[in-house]
DNA sequence: TATTAGCACTCTTTGATAGTGAGTGCTAAC
DNA sequence: GTTAGCACTCACTATCAAAGAGTGCTAATA
């Protein structure tokens, strides 16, 4: 369905400018501001067409026009002129991630989701790489004391697991060495979803002698690497107050207990396997953000997309700017983490 | 300065019924609800008097009175009940923390954190275990791959450090071993806070021959031990719109300003020595807190107080409560850790 | 001397009313 | 197909009056 070249450029210039002003646009506003040689009457002829096409809204019948989630879907997919980062945006972000690289992985993506809530002005959500999908590179179960040891599961994701395990007896070097062998051998290389019960059995039928040891380690492991699949971290998320729709003490609130609720977040912004990915108002799945708009992007640790970085705020988004500084962060998170890890 | 009893009565009446309804308080009010036998034309005076003497204070002319930060300090001190919680919050509470034993202890601070949200109904803080005040227990240099050593701090606090360090070449087994048990020699025992460049020196001069590994093994160990001194957990931050005082959008916004501010938040909820203790309002060092209360109370690891455990809302807040709450869930976390840890 | 009834006064809150202005839809002319 | 013109709608703002809660003061009372 094409709308013909002067709606389009229309409902770009409505666009545009209610996410500059957040006021309903009216049509002498389109006419004086960009400049398009016909009257603001013929304007309001073509936005009446694109009220009944669905692409705008009118809040009250002596309001200008806003755009629906259909209006920002065909601006974003057709219309949009993506904005990269400007020279300072640029030098900021790769200032900033440089110093990073001598980093953990935590320490990174804190940095980043920082980052990317100060230069867009939103609020920035990152998730670290997903537990399910890493592999386990290596196993080390360490002594403490007597009593106390400490198993240490390194991941190919960058995703370092450590818990402290206690033992019902002392054991001895030459028992935790073959027992930490052991582990290794029949889980390195497997990915953590793919450590199952058949696997567990499968070492502690190896290691028959050791049941009470294992009985203590295992399970322990098992629930530490199992429990948690991801982190999710927040900044910026006072942001909102600089947008005048969360004026609306009920705005803020639904929007910040949004926030709140780690789960719904995790799910609203873990990958489907889009490398950028912008849901609109209502089409996002989870209802409590459709009034919300989230932009994200996926990153990878060695070759492997296993997290995301994105940004939540209001249907009213600047697109092109957000759009761009994302995907610049996103190349550069992942030269880092392709360079270091 | 004694207030003579039916002043305390009458100024505790008032800031009662004040937290209970977030309205200023009348003479008729105090009368009707509180009897006491006296007319509201008294009370009006010894409101006349208690506003005089600054626990006080009037928002304009026809209006009831409200209690001064004075005026909430001395109740605070001297005229509180404070509130145990009920049988159901405390089997609550008990419930919670007891399945928090087997974790981990960011585990069990974060369960702690959304506990305390919850059962009080204002926003929750908990600062996990300082690492300066933490004392090395052990230190284990693990080999990952080629070029790759995992180093893992233990301390006594239940604080675990892990970072990984990339060498420049390739380490044999004994080398590692070797610097393994010089690290735990030189730093065992120390707390994070003791371990300076004078220690750090002396363990480069008595592995002289090791220059290249060390100077890859000791800045980044260093580093990471010396870089992040604690964490501190939020919850509960949309809690405050439950409050009246926060329907402002000014006043919430500061709020959650101030909760985004990471290190003036460490810096508020830091032990200072105390067991328990109240800041009401402009009593608080940091400007930023002076809208608000803040109630804490610290908690140990094996006999050593390690953080810090609070709550931070209103001035207007519900201190009897809040504080029966607050004692105890520490009382229940310190039970656990020191039976975990 | 302490207490209280009574009353004038203050100040916020609420609701009603009217005016203003931005913007629309429709009609008729170009 | 485009546009000028105009009546109409509706939010927003200011103004004003009435209501209500609460005070401080004064004079009477126990």
């Amino acid at each position: 369905m094409d709308l013909g070249e002067r709606k389009r450029y229309i409902l770009k210039a409505i666009v545009d400018d209610y996410i500059e002003t957040a006021e309903p646009v009216g049509s002498r506003t389109i006419a004086k501001k960009y400049e398009m040689g016909i009257s603001s009457a013929t304007i309001r002829n073509e936005m009446a067409d694109l009220e009944e096409l669905g692409y705008l809204e009118q809040p009250h019948t002596s309001a200008g026009r806003v755009p629906s989630d259909k209006g920002y879907r065909y601006y974003v997919d057709k219309l949009i002129n993506i904005k990269d980062p400007t020279p300072e945006e640029a030098f900021e972000i790769k200032n900033i991630l440089q110093f990073a690289t001598i980093c953990e992985i935590d320490n990174i993506i804190k940095r980043t989701t920082k980052l990317l809530s100060e230069v867009t002005r939103y609020t920035a959500a990152v998730l670290s790489p997903s537990v399910k999908k890493s592999a386990v590179k290596s196993i080390q179960l360490v002594q403490v004391n007597d009593y106390d040891i400490l198993a240490i599961v390194v991941t190919d994701t960058a995703v370092i697991k450590h818990v402290l395990i206690k033992l019902p007896r002392r054991i001895d070097y030459d028992t935790l060495l073959k027992i930490n062998n052991m582990l290794n051998e029949k889980l390195r290389n497997l990915t953590v979803e793919q450590i199952d019960l058949s696997v567990i059995n499968q070492i502690l039928m190896e290691l028959r002698g050791y049941y009470e040891i294992l009985n203590a380690i295992i399970p322990v492991l098992y629930d530490s690497l199992k429990s948690v699949d991801c982190d999710i971290y927040l900044e910026g998320t006072t942001n909102i107050f600089k947008y005048p729709e969360y004026n609306d003490i009920n705005k803020a609130k639904n929007f910040l207990s949004l926030l709140e609720r780690k789960e719904t977040l995790i799910d609203i912004f873990s990958d489907d396997g889009e490398n950028l990915k912008v849901s609109i108002g209502k089409e996002n799945n989870n209802d409590e953000a459709r009034d919300c708009s989230i932009i994200r992007a996926s990153y990878m640790v060695g070759n492997k997309v296993v997290g995301t970085i994105g940004v939540i705020g209001p249907t009213r988004m600047d697109y092109s700017k957000v759009i761009g500084i994302l995907k610049f962060i996103a190349d550069n998170l992942n030269d880092i983490l392709r360079n270091s890890f």
